[in-house]
DNA sequence: AAAAAAC
């Protein structure tokens, strides 16, 4: 289907046109008609699948109708990335429909307050927001929201298990309830659900929820102890031409240590976390998106909604808590229907993440183990999961995936959270 | 046992 094909404007099209986008993606052949007919939408939605456009596009079509000088659509996002992303794409899209924009967001330390406060109070058509900077603005009361007409929850799972339910009610309240309400969510948990009969009127349903990831990923997954994991990336790596990968972590104390270690083997790294200084977040993510250096290393500040274009690889440094983070860190690559790499690297306690992940995707993953041939030394065995649960239903040495050799003799004994007799720091393996 | 987000 194609983006003539809905009762947009002209205005619009010529846009559309020149973003170079001609056919519609499913959630927006599904999203865009149900909001230009005004009602409210409660989509599950992923990103990457065209769903920022899926909302921007009806949006942006309806906002010659409204005054200029007053702020007729709020957009809410979780993460500053995000709400910068989202602008940009905005700016893109509404350059030649005369729709002004912001991203309101904090962390930092210039001009931008005094811009936002501006911006604000001139009334930009549309304002892209993280709920905290926001909320500072609004207490300090000159923010106009009156005339409002469009609120985008977008990533709303997320906002809501980083606490920000009552700071979006709290912003909601500054809002007239006479307003399209548009809220997309990667999944639909029951506390979603609440949201959404909270401040949804008759909402329209789609349901575009990819739990699974794209076809053109190839998932590997390898065992290894922490301390074999850069080796190993290392050795993986070792063919590639001009890689382009992000290598997650779900620990921002780790990221310096790994971005380090690469540099030490010659790979150019840099790294994101919240840790890291506003601009220098902003400018490491440009390069990067610029293909000015080959490995971001990332904690899930990246996970989730950030657009990269021609991503060969994703590397998971460890396996993520949540299942359904798995599939957000991997579908960073093979957009488009691109191919795509993700390479996941498992120790002895992430074993339970990943059967986790298993029972997500509804498959068996297979998991490979070369940290012997290449010498470095045993990888921990997959192992079934331990008798802590109910039952111990699976016979032993039946049904889970199970590598003969070596690797069942000596398992590396890690009794506590973390090795207290490992290898020597500094000890390269060679 | 983590990450993100306001000053």
């Amino acid at each position: 289907m194609f983006f003539h094909e809905f009762a947009l404007h002209d205005d619009t099209l010529d846009a559309i046109e020149s973003m170079n986008f001609h056919e519609a993606t499913p959630v927006q052949q599904m999203a865009i008609p149900k909001i230009l007919s005004g009602t409210d939408l409660l989509a599950c939605a992923q990103t990457g699948t065209g769903k920022t456009g899926a909302y921007l596009i009806p949006i942006l079509d309806r906002i010659p109708e409204f005054p200029k000088g007053q702020t007729s659509t709020l957009i809410l996002v979780p993460t500053r990335e995000l709400a910068q992303q989202i602008d940009e794409q905005v700016q893109g899209l509404g350059y030649y429909l005369d729709a002004t924009s912001i991203a309101i967001y904090g962390g930092n330390k210039g001009p931008e307050w005094e811009q936002q406060r501006k911006a604000l109070t001139q009334g930009a058509d549309i304002i892209i927001a993280t709920p905290g900077r926001l909320i500072a603005h609004l207490q300090l009361g000159y923010v106009r929201f009156e005339q409002i007409r469009f609120v985008v929850l977008d990533e709303a799972d997320r906002m809501l298990d980083m606490g920000f339910i009552g700071d979006i009610m709290n912003i909601l309240h500054h809002v007239p309830d006479k307003r399209q309400t548009l809220l997309f969510s990667a999944t639909m948990p029951p506390k979603i659900r609440e949201l959404a009969k909270k401040i949804l009127h008759h909402p329209e349903e789609i349901n575009l929820a990819v739990s699974k990831p794209a076809e053109g990923i190839d998932q590997q997954f390898y065992l290894s102890r922490d301390d074999q994991k850069i080796p190993l990336l290392i050795h993986l790596m070792k063919d590639l031409e001009k890689p382009s990968m992000v290598l997650f972590t779900s620990r921002k104390s780790e990221v310096n240590p790994i971005v380090r270690a690469l540099r030490k083997m010659h790979w150019q790294a840099r790294g994101i976390s919240s840790d890291s200084e506003q601009t220098e977040r902003e400018n490491i993510l440009r390069d990067f998106k610029n293909h000015q250096f080959p490995i971001l290393v990332a904690t899930d500040v990246l996970s989730r909604g950030i657009d990269i274009d021609s991503l060969s690889h994703v590397v998971n440094f460890d396996v993520p808590r949540d299942p359904e983070d798995y599939v957000h860190r991997i579908g960073r690559t093979a957009r488009a229907a691109n191919k795509g790499t993700a390479i996941t690297f498992i120790n002895e306690q992430d074993q339970p993440r990943v059967m986790r992940i298993e029972r997500l995707l509804e498959r068996d993953l297979p998991k490979q183990s070369i940290t012997e041939e290449i010498g470095l030394g045993p990888a921990p065995a997959w192992a079934p999961p331990s008798g802590k649960s109910r039952h111990n239903q699976r016979p032993k040495g039946q049904g889970a995936p199970h590598k003969p050799g070596p690797n069942n003799e000596k398992k590396p004994k890690w009794h506590g959270k973390k090795k207290r007799s490992g290898p020597p720091k500094n000890s390269p393996t060679k």
